[in-house]
RNA sequence: CGGGACGUGGCGCAGCCUGGUAGCGCACCGCCUUUGGGUGGCGGGGGUCCCCGGUUCGAAUCCGGGCGUCCCGACCA
């Protein structure tokens, strides 16, 4: 399922206003000429230029004011829909005693901050609010009569990731909206992960972006099911593969695929070795055989716990660590050393003919059908007509990367692979929390369960930066009308004293009244063209120009940020008919 | 955690190779000019050249170590 960012039918989408306007003179808007020399990313560019935020170290970001005003608009839209769904707002600290974390083997993850207080005992900085969440209930629910409950909060994770990047994408201190479901059984769960998979629409459409639902790995969160919401960018960290109708939309964590099978042709009667000299990688062996990559078999030598592992794949895909990982838990390349002796060869005529029983074989499910061209297990050689079964012995199953063109496990369909930023996520937890921390209830019966949970995230920030990513040109930001961080900009011309300035004062007021906020550059001594540039930079969705031209007779010139469209309105009337304007653009 | 790059007024950069006066654009201050697309002119203020150590008569520049930031990869509710 996936939706783009246009208004479901049906579904009102009304503005999330502050109820506050501005008049900038004498205000912090600092904004730049140039991108800072950092950035990469298209948003982070732009959310410096336009005086959104500013760095204060790898991974730390200053909201400035201007930013924040995005930010409390789509954290007010997020309240809105959390609400609607019955959720209660509360707030739980961010400073957390590490034997909550302990309890359930969550102490000492990497990326967990970690400190003592001043008497020795163990804390640690939130990531996240499972456990904190789920010690209340422990507390605090008691009877099957209190239940399901849904929390939320709007609070600061704190992460030490390894590698911050791609400005506010990946950072080690943000906001997040978490909210945690509390049900009675399986049945109470589904209806709660239904009702936010609803509120996250909402919310995602509300706040103008195109987003894609996605299955996803369940990952640290652990839990019997996940979804991720995707914004599709080139800023993106993730990739996920969908069919074009939706139909199908995967992570390429988990995605499967139908490969399609090469020509194979008979296969010989038992496997013909061939010299291969100096040939090591798939590019050469398929140039030196003339045979596509798929007719060739990858293998890549891993070492797991229980031992050594021979993974094949077809030549065109990759080995798909994440999915290995599911097979063979925690593994690790292998060394050159251990594969000599493991083979007898060099990594580039490696194959599983004729190994010895200590090497444990994983094929991928590709390489049950057709026969193969594989190393030899001897240098400079290789064998063709390699088939599964009959030449050698193997357990099979998806270890590999989903391609571009492949068919969706669906119903076929071509899947394409998107870039694409995570905005939100959603996780059955079952008991996973509630058992070791000992959240349960009484039954109608007086029997003892645990509390069956879920647990949803969506990161603000990520949203406004999916915007920006999503909406700008070459002249700056082009905010969605939901989370803009003022519906209408006023550029005046004129000193204070002009009749330019009292006209624009009193516009400023009545467009205030109708409910728009309302951002009035009134300050001196700056250029028109200056004022004109920093507008656009910033992309409210309307600015209007208040200069002599417009007085006494009008009209008064607005422009759409939105493809600089100009539209010309009569002073006449001007408040409504640029109300009317702001509603009838996307 | 592996690999690479960078660190010089607030921002963006040059200078470094070949050691000796720290420079440019923007921003900032003053005066004038200008008022519908980052106006134009004149005059100014502001820099521990990331830090520590070494070489040298002398270090932004050469050498060693450290720190910071970004990018690629690994990692990532």
């Amino acid at each position: 399922m996936s939706r783009d960012g246009g208004t479901p039918d049906g579904w009102r989408v009304p503005q999330a206003p502050l109820g506050s306007s501005w008049r900038l003179s004498g205000r912090l808007w600092p904004t730049q000429r140039e991108d800072p020399a950092d950035a990469e990313a298209v948003s982070h560019k732009l959310a410096v230029r336009a005086g959104l935020v500013r760095q204060l170290a790898a991974g730390l970001y200053t909201i400035m004011p201007m930013g924040l005003r995005v930010l409390k608009r789509v954290e007010r839209i997020m309240r809105e829909e959390m609400d609607r769904i019955g959720a209660q707002e509360m707030l739980m600290p961010i400073m957390q005693p590490a034997d909550i974390w302990e309890a359930t083997g969550r102490y000492g993850l990497a990326e967990q901050y970690r400190f003592e207080d001043r008497s020795g005992r163990p804390m640690v900085l939130g990531m996240t609010h499972e456990e904190i969440i789920t010690w209340h209930a422990a507390r605090e629910i008691r009877s099957y009569r209190e239940l399901p409950q849904m929390w939320y909060q709007i609070q600061t994770k704190e992460r030490d990731e390894p590698r911050p990047k791609a400005g506010m994408l990946r950072v080690r201190e943000f906001v997040m909206k978490d909210s945690y479901s509390l049900d009675r059984d399986e049945a109470g769960l589904e209806a709660s992960y239904a009702a936010h998979s609803d509120a996250y629409a909402r919310i995602f459409d509300r706040s103008g972006l195109v987003w894609y639902r996605v299955e996803s790995d369940v990952g640290m969160m652990g839990g019997s099911g996940a979804h991720e919401y995707m914004a599709p960018s080139p800023a993106g960290e993730d990739v996920i593969a969908r069919t074009a109708d939706d139909s199908y939309a995967a992570n390429v964590e988990l995605a499967r695929s139908v490969a399609r099978d090469p020509d194979f042709g008979a296969a010989p009667a038992a496997p013909e070795e061939f010299a291969t000299p100096g040939i090591g990688t798939i590019e050469e062996l398929s140039a030196f055989t003339g045979l596509e990559p798929a007719r060739l078999a990858k293998s890549v030598v891993v070492v797991a716990d229980s031992g050594p592992v021979l993974c094949l794949v077809r030549g065109e895909h990759q080995l798909h660590e994440k999915k290995l990982a599911h097979i063979v838990g925690h593994h690790r390349a292998a060394h050159p050393e251990e594969i000599q002796e493991w083979f007898g060869a060099e990594p580039g005529s490696l194959g599983p003919v004729g190994l010895d029983g200590r090497v444990r074989v994983i094929a991928d499910e590709t390489i049950a059908r057709g026969h193969y061209v594989t190393g030899a297990n001897r240098d400079g050689f290789h064998l063709r007509g390699v088939v599964l079964g009959r030449d050698f012995q193997a357990e099979t199953a998806d270890i590999r990367t989903v391609l571009a063109g492949e068919g969706s496990p669906v119903d076929g369909r071509p899947i394409e692979l998107v870039p694409v930023i995570e905005v939100g996520n959603i996780f059955k937890l079952g008991t996973k929390y509630s058992d070791p921390l000992g959240a349960r209830y009484l039954d109608q019966d007086g029997r003892e369960h645990a509390i069956v949970m879920g647990s949803y995230g969506i990161g603000p920030a990520r949203i406004a930066m999916a915007a920006i990513e999503q909406g700008h040109d070459e002249h700056g930001i082009i905010w969605p009308r939901a989370i803009a961080p003022f519906d209408v900009h006023m550029v005046l011309i004129g000193d204070a004293e002009s009749p330019q300035a009292e006209y624009a004062g009193r516009l400023y007021e009545q467009l205030s009244g109708l409910g728009l906020d309302v951002l009035l550059d009134d300050r001196e001594g700056m250029s028109p063209g200056e004022k004109f540039v920093e507008a656009e930079l910033l992309g409210c969705p309307l600015r209007i120009t208040i200069g002599r031209r417009t007085l006494p007779e009008g009209p008064l010139e607005v422009q759409v940020r939105r493809g600089r469209e100009r539209r010309d309105v009569p002073l006449e009337g001007a408040a409504y008919a640029i109300h009317r304007l702001w509603l009838s653009i996307g």
